[in-house]
DNA sequence: CCAAGCTGTCATCAG
DNA sequence: TCCTGATGACAGCTT
């Protein structure tokens, strides 16, 4: 599985997108597929690892003299952890279902990392260290995937991998130093290459938390809407807590992240979102999951949920060929490194808000989106936010979450349907808006009807008085009384009867004297 | 630069 | 008691 999720992926996705012929750099992929290509021979790791502090220190020169540092590039944060030990230093954990020898098979870690990615616990399941490599696996593989897929002109940039050991099979044994190596070159080439991969690899970043070496990221406007949980829940992970969970992207002993420590992690999980590769890797990974627990259709998990979602929404935005998606934004400055701020000062990562709609739209949902991308949270979040609440209990029940997790579930679920509430709120408000600026109108309109039968009526009402008046003075005109003299209006008036008959009745008297 | 509108989020209340 | 919906208020962003 694991070799068809690095493998077979860029097979699928290259000649539907018609960006690289057959064969070409898709090739160069399939080059990282060759299993035991790279075997995890100790010598041959240090050599690799001296070659890496050679790399390395290339690279801080280069950094060094350009403003790439300002990129928050996990690659020397992730060299440099003291996480990062001797070649031989990654070891599993008690449990850990990997095989710990380097001869393990590229299956067996398949099987065992990312089958087992959401059906176990993820503090106890993967060491940090394991889960560094796995991420730096990933990245790595799918850094190359998508230089497959730049081209050729992008991928002559790239340094040469060593050799042959780009196949996943042969990665997991890899050590890391090595990885960093790789996620070194992973790095330099995307630079050189104009993409801003601040990604790089997860280990690298979460290196930078754990080592405090993070400075305040690019992204940080990004994420200082007020997104985190005010004291509505618990700490995201409190360093109890988290001991428990680490985070599988976090390095190890990277386990006092809480939201804050968070957001550097999801800034650069966000950008690295935006690449193609994470999201489909991270489709794939949780499509394989979805396969695993049978709890969702494989057609149910690629349509509306949100990590598809997100996918779909960043292929859109993303006009072949996909660099031509970030680089015009990215630009370089004078030394070739990256301008990864486009304006006053304000970082901007690849996928700035008002880039176009499409990412905004993808912005849009993707803050709870990263934080349980961070936390590696086993459920779509529209599960999490739509399921009824004893679907939503029963599909917790199914996983071993531990409090930030679970904490995150939660918020996720009461701001998701908090804001389908506001959302229905101001529609409705707008919606009564509507209503009463209709019945204004309508009462409006009957008003003016009301004024002008009113007015009708008044009209009327004047010409039938005038009429019996008419026919007052004609009767009483006509009338005379016992004497030969005519009844007098002012002593005198007329009443009808019900019976319809008409009598001349004597007024009273005004002044009652009588 | 400012104002209006939009949107997400939080706090709170009620059912 | 918990869950959920409704809604006012606030803040950030966009237009």
């Amino acid at each position: 599985m694991c070799e068809s999720a690095n493998c077979i992926l860029p097979a699928r996705r290259n000649p539907q997108q018609g960006l690289v012929p057959p064969g070409s750099y898709h090739a160069g992929m399939t080059m990282m597929a060759v299993p035991g290509a790279l075997q995890p021979d100790r010598d041959r790791v240090t050599h690799l690892h001296q070659g890496e502090l050679e790399m390395d220190i290339d690279w801080q020169e280069l950094m060094a003299i350009t403003d790439l540092q300002e990129l928050e590039m996990p690659a020397d944060a992730t060299y440099e952890s003291p996480h990062y030990g001797p070649p031989m230093q990654v070891m599993p954990q008690p449990g850990f279902p990997l095989d710990p020898s380097p001869s393990s098979s590229s299956l067996q870690f398949c099987g065992s990392s990312q089958s087992t990615i959401f059906k176990r616990p993820y503090p106890d399941m993967v060491p940090a260290a394991s889960c560094q490599r796995i991420g730096s696996l990933r990245n790595m593989d799918s850094s190359f995937g998508h230089v497959a897929q730049v081209g050729p002109s992008y991928a002559r940039m790239l340094p040469a991998p060593p050799s042959s050991n780009s196949s996943p099979s042969s990665m997991q044994p890899l050590t890391a130093p090595v990885m960093s190596m790789l996620d070194h070159m992973a790095m330099t080439g995307s630079t050189e290459s104009g993409i801003h991969d601040t990604m790089g690899t997860g280990s690298g970043s979460q290196h930078r938390t754990a080592t405090g070496l993070c400075k305040p990221h690019l992204q940080d406007d990004l994420e200082s809407d007020s997104g985190l949980s005010l004291g509505s829940s618990p700490p995201l992970a409190s360093p109890g807590t988290a001991t428990a969970g680490g985070n599988p992207y976090l390095g190890a002993g990277d386990n006092s992240m809480n939201y804050s420590d968070a957001e550097p992690l999801e800034m650069e999980l966000e950008q690295a979102r935006m690449r193609p590769e994470f999201l489909e890797l991270y489709h794939m990974d949780y499509h394989q999951h979805q396969l695993n627990q049978c709890h969702m259709s494989h057609q149910s998990y690629k349509m509306p949920t949100s990590y598809g979602h997100s996918a779909n929404i960043q292929q859109q935005a993303m006009p072949p060929p996909p660099l031509q998606g970030f680089l015009p934004e990215l630009g370089t400055n004078k030394e070739g490194g990256i301008n990864h701020s486009t304006s006053g000062g304000r970082a901007e990562g690849p996928y700035e808000k008002h880039r176009s709609p499409n990412v905004r739209m993808d912005m849009s949902v993707s803050r709870d989106q990263r934080r349980a991308m961070a936390l590696k949270i086993p459920l779509p979040i529209e599960e999490i936010i739509n399921l009824p609440v004893d679907d939503f209990n029963e599909h917790l029940s199914k996983y071993q979450l531990n409090d930030a997790q679970l904490a995150l579930i939660r918020d996720i679920r009461r701001r998701g349907k908090n804001k389908v509430a506001a959302q229905n709120c101001r529609k409705r408000k707008l919606e009564n808006i509507v209503h009463l600026e209709k019945e204004i109108d309508l009462l409006q309109a009957e008003k003016v009807q009301l004024t002008r039968e009113k007015s009708e009526m008044g009209q009327n009402l004047s010409h039938l008085k005038r009429k019996i008046i008419e026919l007052s003075v004609e009767v009483f005109g006509s009338l005379r009384d016992e004497e030969g003299k005519p009844y007098s209006p002012e002593e005198y008036t007329l009443q009808q009867t019900n019976d319809g008959n008409v009598f001349l009745v004597p007024r009273k008297p005004v002044d009652g004297s009588d």
